[in-house]
DNA sequence: TCCTCCGAATGAAACGTTTCATCACGGTTG
DNA sequence: CAACCGTGATGAAACGTTTCATTCGGAGGA
C-alpha cells in the first residue's frame, strides 16, 4: 500500500497525496478530503524510509543512557522525550548497561537510521565511536558529564556543591563524627561528594581528617551499603551521622541500623543522595539531595535541537546545575 | 558519503561494495580489502533508510511497555533486548505511560518505520489501532496480558497461582486474620491474587470471607501502602499477616509497621509480589512472589521471532508461567 | 476578446541502497 | 581448438517518498 494506490484510489496524483501529507493546507479541502478518505479506507501508513532517503534527514532523536534501571536515567529520559514529542521528534531509548560495546553498537545503529542528534552519557571519557559520530556531522550532547575539550554541549550537575549541601546540613544539626559511605572513590561523583563534604567541614572551622570517615564500598548498592554499616558499628565506631553517595547505600544502612537496634535519626542520623522515588517511603523517610533529573533532561534535549536547527549560529554551552537538599525524617 | 563514493575510491562497482556489506564471503578478498579500507578511509556509515526502502525489510522490534520505572518491565525488556540482538535485531523501546494516545503514537510511529514486529502490554484490553497492525500484517506479541480472541501470541503469568502460593504459605505459618492489601480491584492482577488468596484459604478448611480482609488502595504506591496499614492500624484490626499485591505496598506497610513499633515479622508477617529488586534490602528484608520476568520477555521475544521466520507454518500460542515464592525475614 | 495572474494539481527527477541478469575472463574438458 | 563452466565483477532497475518546475483552468482586468 503507496502513495501511489492511495492517489490512484483518490483519483489524483502522487504529488497531491503528499502534499495532503505534508502541507495540507496547500490542497484544495475538497482533493484534501478524497485524499484522506482513500487513506483511510486503504490503511495507508508512510513509509518512514522513503521518507527519510528522500528528505534527507530525519524526526528522531537518541539518547543512550548508562542503566534504565536507574532512576536517575528514568526521569533524565522523561525530561528529553517531553521536549522531543513536544517538538514533534520520535525518541530512539537505548541502554549501553555500561558496556562500551553495547555503547558502540547503539551509536552505529543511530548513525545508520540518520538521527537528528544523539544525546548520551558515555561509558568512558573519551569515545572514538562518539567523535567520529560529531566528526561527521550529528551533533551530540553530553549528559551528566562535561567535556574537557568544549566541542560539544554538556548538562551536568555540581557535586562537589552536593557534598558541600549535605555536609552544612549535618554539621548545623550538631553531628560531629560523620560517616562518608560511598561507592568506588574512582567515579568522580562519588570523590566530588566528599570533596563537598570535606569543604562544608573545613568550612565550620572543623578538620575533615579527625571528623569524617570514609567507607568505600564496591559498588552503589544497597546490599553493600548494609555490609559497610554492619562493619563499622561492629568495630564500635563512633558515628552521629552517616552521608551516603546515594540512596541505596543509605538504604541499605538503614536496614543496618534497624536491624541491630539503632533508632534513626536519635541514634544515627542519614543523607542519602538522589532522593529516588523510594526514598520518601523508607522505612524511616530519608533526607537526600535532589538533582533536577527530569530538568536535566528537558535542558539536554533543547540544547541538542537547538543546535540541529540552527547549527550555524549555534554556541557551546556547559550547563551546570546545583542539587537541593530534601528534609525529611532521617535527620 | 554513500556507497557510491566508497566504490568510487576503491575502483570498484556500486554493486560490489554492496556485496562487501551484505555477502563478504561472495567477494575477492583482495577487492574485498580494497572496499574496506575505502570505508574506513571515508568513514562511510551506510543508509539504513535506503537500504531498508529496496529490501522492503527492516531488522528491527518495538517494545512498547506500560511504565519503563516498573522493575517488571525493565526485566521483560532486559530479556527480550538479549534474544533480539543475538539475532541481530534492533530493539526499539517505547513507554506507552498507560497512555493510550501514547500507545498510539508510538504503534504509528512503528509502524511508518516497517518493524518486523511488536511486543506489547496494551493499555486497554482492545486496540483498533493495534488490531491494525495486526491486520496489515505485523506479527504482534502480547505481554502480561491475554488475548480473549487469540489471534497472536501471548505470555503471560498465572496471578491466580501466585495468589494461592501466597495464602498457602500464610496458613501454613499459622497465620489466621489476613490483610489483603491491594491497588484497584479492576486490575486483573490484583483481582486473581485474590481469587488465588481465597482459593488457598478454603483450601485448608477456613472460610475467606472470615479470615480475609481486603484493603483496596487506588493505586500501587508505597505511600498508598502506608496509608493503608496505618488506617488499619489505627481502627485495632486484628491482623496476624498482611499480603500485598506488589511490593511497593508491602515496603509502605513495613514503614508503616516500623514507625508504631510493630515488629515484622514478630507482630505482624508481610508478603509482596513482584520480588523487585530492593525488596531484599528493605529494613526488613522482603518474602515476595516472584515472577519469571526476564524469561517472560525472552520467551516474547522468541514467540514473536518464529512468526516473523516463519510466518505460515507459525501456530499461535499462549504461554503461561507460574510465580515462585521467595521467602525472607518478613514471613 | 484577449492577456495576465493565481491557485491548484501534475510529472519527473532524485535520494542511497539491494538485487539480479549479464558479462568478462581464465581454466577445464572433450 | 572449440565449447563449456565458474568465479567475480558490473550495470541498471526498483523501492516509496519529496520536491520543484511546469501545466492547467478559470477569474479579473484592459
Amino acid at each position: 500500500m503507496s502513495i501511489k494506490d492511495v492517489a490512484e484510489r483518490a483519483g489524483v496524483s502522487i504529488g497531491t497525496v503528499s502534499n495532503v501529507l505534508n502541507r495540507p493546507e496547500k490542497v484544495a479541502v475538497g482533493t484534501r478530503e478524497q485524499v484522506l478518505a482513500a487513506i483511510a479506507e486503504l490503511g495507508f501508513v508512510r513509509n518512514s524510509s522513503a521518507a527519510q532517503l528522500r528528505a534527507g534527514t530525519s524526526r528522531s532523536l537518541g539518547l543512550i543512557v548508562l542503566d534504565m534501571a536507574n532512576p536517575f536515567f528514568q526521569d533524565v529520559a522523561k525530561g528529553v522525550e517531553d521536549v522531543a514529542t513536544e517538538q514533534g521528534y520520535a525518541l530512539m531509548l537505548c541502554n549501553s548497561d555500561e558496556q562500551g560495546d553495547r555503547e558502540n553498537r547503539h551509536l552505529q545503529v543511530l548513525e545508520e537510521q540518520r538521527v537528528r542528534g544523539v544525546l548520551i552519557t558515555p561509558v568512558s571519557v573519551s569515545s572514538e565511536r562518539l567523535d567520529a559520530l560529531r566528526t561527521r556531522g550529528t551533533p551530540t550532547v553530553l549528559v551528566d558529564r562535561h567535556d574537557p575539550r568544549v566541542d560539544c554541549c554538556s548538562v551536568a550537575v555540581d557535586d562537589v556543591a552536593g557534598g558541600e549541601l549535605a555536609g552544612t546540613h549535618l554539621i548545623e544539626r550538631g553531628h560531629r563524627d560523620i560517616a562518608y559511605v560511598t561507592g568506588p572513590l574512582g567515579l568522580r561523583q562519588c570523590a566530588d561528594r566528599l570533596t563537598g563534604l570535606r569543604r562544608a567541614v573545613a568550612a565550620a572551622g572543623e578538620d575533615p581528617d579527625r571528623l569524617i570517615t570514609v567507607i568505600e564500598a564496591p559498588a552503589l548498592k544497597a546490599r553493600l551499603g548494609y555490609e559497610a554499616a554492619i562493619g563499622l558499628f561492629e568495630r564500635g565506631a563512633r558515628i552521629e551521622a552517616a552521608f551516603c553517595a546515594n540512596d541505596l547505600l543509605a538504604l541499605g544502612v538503614l536496614r543496618a541500623a534497624v536491624s541491630t537496634g539503632r533508632r534513626v535519626p536519635d541514634d544515627i542520623a542519614l543523607l542519602g543522595y538522589d532522593d529516588i522515588e523510594f526514598a520518601a517511603d523508607a522505612a524511616v523517610p530519608l533526607s537526600s539531595i535532589r538533582q533536577p533529573t527530569v530538568h536535566i533532561g528537558r535542558t539536554a534535549a533543547r540544547l541538542l535541537l537547538e543546535e540541529c536547527d540552527h547549527p550555524d549560529t549555534h554556541a557551546h554551552q556547559q550547563v551546570m546545575f546545583k542539587p537541593d537538599l530534601v528534609l525529611r525524617e532521617s535527620t
